[in-house]
DNA sequence: AAAAATTTAGCAACAGCGTTGCGTAATAGG
DNA sequence: CCTATTACGCAACGCTGTTGCTAAATTTTT
């Protein structure tokens, strides 16, 4: 994941994942695609190649006649070489869905979980369903770990849930360490909106700029993928989108403030005008981009995703009338293209990002003085 | 700056770095306080030791007696071995400053702009107020660049101005590139809040979380760092914070839109209800803090810094509130150590930064299949 | 059919980074 | 004066990507 100091085997590991990271977003790639790509010289991509082809991470595919001259050797990733389970958790189901190297969801399953379930309860339903999805292939060995996207307030960085929001036995939880107990996996505990994101950013490659997930959804929340990384901000607690003020002179919000965008928008939900809360979302969304100017809005949620329509028709109207001033402010807005398993599928994702993505340098915290 | 090929060299540049960090954060500090931050071995150290100091970038500062054994080499940051100039565009008035190495402002001038200046008339203001400070100490040979911040929008990458705003003869003016040739410095260009942030999370070191800056003067904007960097968004345009929408019946904006920060704030100081102003923004600083959880805001701007304490309370009060649900959610709240100056000094802190930071590997563009 | 041109692939030597092993220098305490 | 302790750095090493060059595979030309 992160380190700190900066060795040669940091570089490796570096270029190894660019490699990858051509492998995914190219169906089928060669050497002269990744020195085009990485700038690197073709004999390191050669030694590259040769690491995660021993891996069996990529595998020859053909070749490609240039015309003239020796052909060129094609490369593909081996999406069945490695796989993550993600779990989406929420307040009465469990999502579990098994994707692969290469991004893909394989299967997808919803249980129902009690109500006001406890953490073993939790661990039992999940280690119910990694047998079944593990079983199916006999992947097991190729398992690379879970992925846990859950409603917050949580502690990304300890694996700690603090206070899940609505239930009552999750206080302080460390999900991340009991679950790797308990399923004998790496464990990754991401809160839901941050997994979304990551799922539509490692789906899109590396071009993919700076973006939010927006989610409807009991709630409203937002996942934001800045600078090319997923930014949980600094006690992953960033994405409460829906408890920002857009009307001063509002109904009051449980949060205790006056306006929030989560009661404006529900409120126009009861009355049965999805057309107004839609545009109420807009304007939210148009807040985040004037603040974070953003290049991609996805959109999301069981809310959401009943009138997938009149949101994306209405959003797309309010970003286009707010960037209509200038032609180099463009936006993209679109739905999520995983639907109900973009949150599980990106918390998956998350896991294979730790092992075959590309690693950050983590700066240490300089002592003071 | 940034990046892609990850070869040996970077290691070099990014170890050099860390240690230079360690030397910015604490006045004096010695082989093994580098040891500890960066988690290299001590030889390593004494090595990237050994080259900053041939470089005059540290020094020797006396010994540590640890009270038995071989004292310890002291170093300290050589502060006046590099300077950087930055500069303050406003719509009327040009602020420069010179800043050091260790990130001190050494002279800091404000010069008048003609009503509607051109490029032109900005170079010769910039040249006039170089050579007047790179004079001081016959420091030219030290300078190390100039920063500039200006009003948006504008392209950081390209060093464009796109069209900065209420300025008529600035449509798309390569500004970096003329800029360069003019004065035979390399320049770099950002916008003023982004360099204000910058500033501030320069002077406080790598242990700098999530933050925001604030900026009340002649509209509001915001400057974000986030992950260790500043946050520009997709086109340089993150941080037009002043036009969300917090009042859904608010009053017209200049924008278009109707009740943005900015106007529902001016209409409140106009009525000369500082108190009730200040309450405005404060809630829009916490509609920032529920979408990106920062760990610092940091309050500016000529016409906040008119009434700072009124401002700091209603701030403070408001994140407080909204904190108070939860313990750990802590942020703080301050006014910015710079004044006015910090847009100028943030921007020669770019400059700095870009020669004696932490280095970024920039992820490449994944070539489309 | 043979030679030339072209493109791709990879072996071998190399430079530069941090690491490891170990010897040396400088101090305090016995 | 000797020893324990702490700090420091030379030398050899392993690993990275790079460079120089040879070999292989194919099309085009003779």
């Amino acid at each position: 994941m992160t380190r700190v100091t900066a060795d040669v085997t940091f570089l490796r590991g570096y270029n190894q994942a660019l490699v990858m990271a051509v492998g995914r977003t190219n169906r089928t790639f060669e050497r002269a695609t990744v020195v085009e790509a990485t700038g690197l010289t073709p004999q390191a991509v050669s030694k590259v190649i040769a690491r995660l082809t021993a891996d069996g991470l990529i595998r020859p595919a053909g070749v490609r006649r240039p015309g003239i001259g020796k052909p060129a050797v094609v490369y593909e990733l081996v999406p069945d070489s490695r796989y993550a389970i993600g779990a989406h958790v929420a307040r009465r189901t469990l999502r579990l869905v098994l994707v692969d190297l290469a991004g893909a969801v394989h299967h997808s399953a919803v249980s129902p979980l009690p109500r006001d379930f406890t953490p073993e309860q939790l661990l039992d339903a999940l280690s119910a369903g990694i047998d079944t999805m593990a079983g199916i292939g006999d992947l097991r060995s190729r398992l690379t770990g879970l992925g846990i996207g859950m409603i917050g307030p949580l502690d990304h960085a300890n694996g700690l849930v603090r206070d899940a929001h609505g239930l009552r036995h999750w206080h302080d939880v460390p999900l991340r360490e009991i679950a790797e107990k308990h399923l004998g996996l790496p464990v990754h505990l991401d809160k839901d909106v941050t997994a979304g994101i990551t799922a539509e950013a490692w789906r899109h490659g590396a071009t993919f700029g700076d973006a939010a997930l927006i989610m409807v959804e009991s709630g409203i929340g937002g996942g934001f993928w800045l600078g090319g990384a997923a930014h949980r901000g600094a006690h992953t607690n960033a994405g409460e989108f829906g408890h920002t003020v857009v009307d001063l002179t509002g109904p009051r919000c449980v949060c205790g403030r006056h306006g929030c965008l989560e009661i404006v928008h529900h409120r126009a939900t009861e009355a049965g005008d999805t057309a107004h809360a839609a545009r109420v979302l807009a304007v939210g969304v148009v807040n985040l981009l004037q603040t974070l100017d953003l290049a991609h809005v996805v959109l999301a949620g069981a809310d959401l995703l009943r009138h997938p329509q009149t949101y994306l028709a209405a959003v797309t109207e309010a970003v286009g009338a707010d960037a209509r001033r200038a032609d180099w402010l463009s936006t993209t807005v679109a739905l999520s293209s995983l639907g109900a398993d973009v949150i599980a599928a990106g918390a998956a994702m998350q896991v294979l990002d730790q092992h075959y993505g590309i690693p950050e340098l983590a700066h240490p915290l300089i002592v003071g003085s």
